[in-house]
DNA sequence: CCAGGGGTATTGTATAATACAACAGTTGTA
DNA sequence: TACAACTGTTGTATTATACAATACCCCTGG
């Protein structure tokens, strides 16, 4: 139900925004760090290089990310995003906010504590499943 | 990250046991409820019927699940599982089972209650998004 | 200096998941 | 009985994805 609640948010906040989900989640990356290879990002992303490849080109042709080779070692490229993109993913962020701060604030004031340190205890006890 | 370790979770499932993702889902739904119309089913996974009735097929192929016409009212398909697709649905819900209860034995005893319940506050207070 | 070895990105190919629209069969009702 | 409403299937298109092959680049050892 939890995962399925939050997928939903995601789902939202990515139809909202004109991009799929996949485009949705590298924009985001891109904008925390900054500036990024394709190889990291399908790491952080866990995804194919291949993969990553095409998406980040689709991102390019709808103008929301710069893909230019990094002159210091020219394997890389070096993945940015345009003003566009960079509008597109403060809106994505503050939409996340929103949405968090809407969440705790629907929790009862003498929750709120207990609630994140539950979190973060939760977070830290699932297992690192690897099959 | 949270959703990022759930959803690892359920791809691990779903590798292991030799069926797809939503191959996984359908099944693990079609055990809960015992039988189960095509349309039923895709409104409980909120996929399209098409998407569904494929997916069924697949299942069908791999003698996982049982497809026959309700003698009741002959639109109706009745699905259910095959002896093969009932041990598969065991096998993962027992998997899921041993996931969540090493999750709770990981946490701090004292802490078990307060996590327990804050959970259930925070699905509460998720905001019902519909965009 | 240049020839490989190793790394990075792209492209070819295949598959799964998915939705929407059109269609066929079934049921109940006016 | 004819039609509206419903169920499931099939045609078609798109997205996401992985793996393998390839092209390009860097560095190091002869």
């Amino acid at each position: 139900m939890l995962t399925r609640k939050l997928g939903l948010l995601e789902k939202s906040e990515a139809s909202c925004c004109g991009v799929t989900l996949s485009q949705c989640h590298a924009v985001v990356e891109i904008g925390r760090v900054g500036s990024i290879s394709v190889n990291n990002l399908a790491g952080i992303l866990g995804l194919d290089k291949s993969t990553m490849s095409r998406t980040v080109n689709n991102l390019v042709e709808q103008g929301l990310v710069t893909r230019e080779t990094d002159p210091e070692d020219r394997r890389y490229l070096s993945i940015g995003l345009t003003d566009q993109g960079r509008q597109l993913f403060v809106n994505i962020e503050s939409g996340m906010e929103q949405f968090y701060q809407d969440a705790f604030k629907a929790i009862p004031p003498e929750k709120r504590e207990q609630v994140l340190e539950s979190l973060e205890i939760l977070v830290k006890s699932l297992p690192n499943k690897c099959c």
